[in-house]
DNA sequence: AGTATATATTTTAATAATTGAAATATATAC
DNA sequence: GTATATATTTCAATTATTAAAATATATACT
């Protein structure tokens, strides 16, 4: 009996969970930063910082939280509010200098040449699931 | 100005998770369960169940924080603990007759055609990932 | 066998995170 | 100007998680 497809795509998805996690934990290895911290800041490094909704929006939970998340960071001083001129009711977190060198000094406990690895690996797995996902 | 690798690399891995993450929450649509709980049964699923301490370093959370997940689950009716006879101090979690059915149906939103599809990809992006990570 | 030590899970009290709803401040439409 | 809508924060209540003690079983040593 063969197995079925949706057997290996459970079995496939443990196994990239688990690298993903492998990941992320080398990077947060030695900070005292949650991986959902850390996705945060690299997010908040990505796009030039970010709404409170948009936050909430992308880690699925209310601006109640998001408002609690942020002030922790804050506090570490890795982010900082900023209200917008054009509408001063939107609250921007922006990564301090701190902030910034922060997550950019996670990556470089890996040498270049692993970087430019990794680089390649996240494109092409990016590519690949954009044709189902 | 080129953009250098530690960017490349941040940026890919927002996209691959909010991939992930879309994947997930088509899965869970209209189930009452937490991604996570999807996660757990799926793991269970893979492994013919697991014990509390195994999901402890899954998770990585503590042997309390398993039993009260583990409760939930069973309050749902979709897994039973069964302790081990060869060492009456482990418990094994597994898939109860419904949970069984509940997991495979899950994937059965999707038609054969897409399966077939996910688990190429899928298959392609853990090759790809095996060789770094 | 009996004692000491180690391991797996559960329980429990305390802490931390999250929610839902109200409050505040600002913006937009009529 | 008034009403309504939106963005964030605050706060009280709920839920999840931890750390440590308790329980049960196993292993090693004498």
């Amino acid at each position: 009996m063969p197995e079925n497809n949706i057997e290996v795509i459970m079995r496939e998805m443990l196994e990239i969970q688990k690298r993903s996690r492998r990941f992320a934990d080398l990077l947060c290895e030695g900070e005292s930063l949650s991986q959902n911290q850390l996705v945060l800041l690299i997010e908040m490094k990505i796009n030039n910082g970010m709404k409170a909704t948009q936050i909430a929006d992308f880690f699925g939970v209310t601006p109640g939280a998001v408002t609690s998340m942020c002030d922790k960071l804050e506090k570490l001083g890795l982010i900082q509010r900023v209200r917008e001129s054009e509408d001063r009711r939107v609250v921007k977190m922006i990564l301090t200098e701190t902030g910034e060198a922060k997550v950019h000094e996670l990556f470089l406990k890996f040498p270049q040449e692993k970087l430019k690895e990794i680089e390649q690996v996240l494109l092409e797995v990016n590519k690949l699931m954009s044709t189902v996902f």
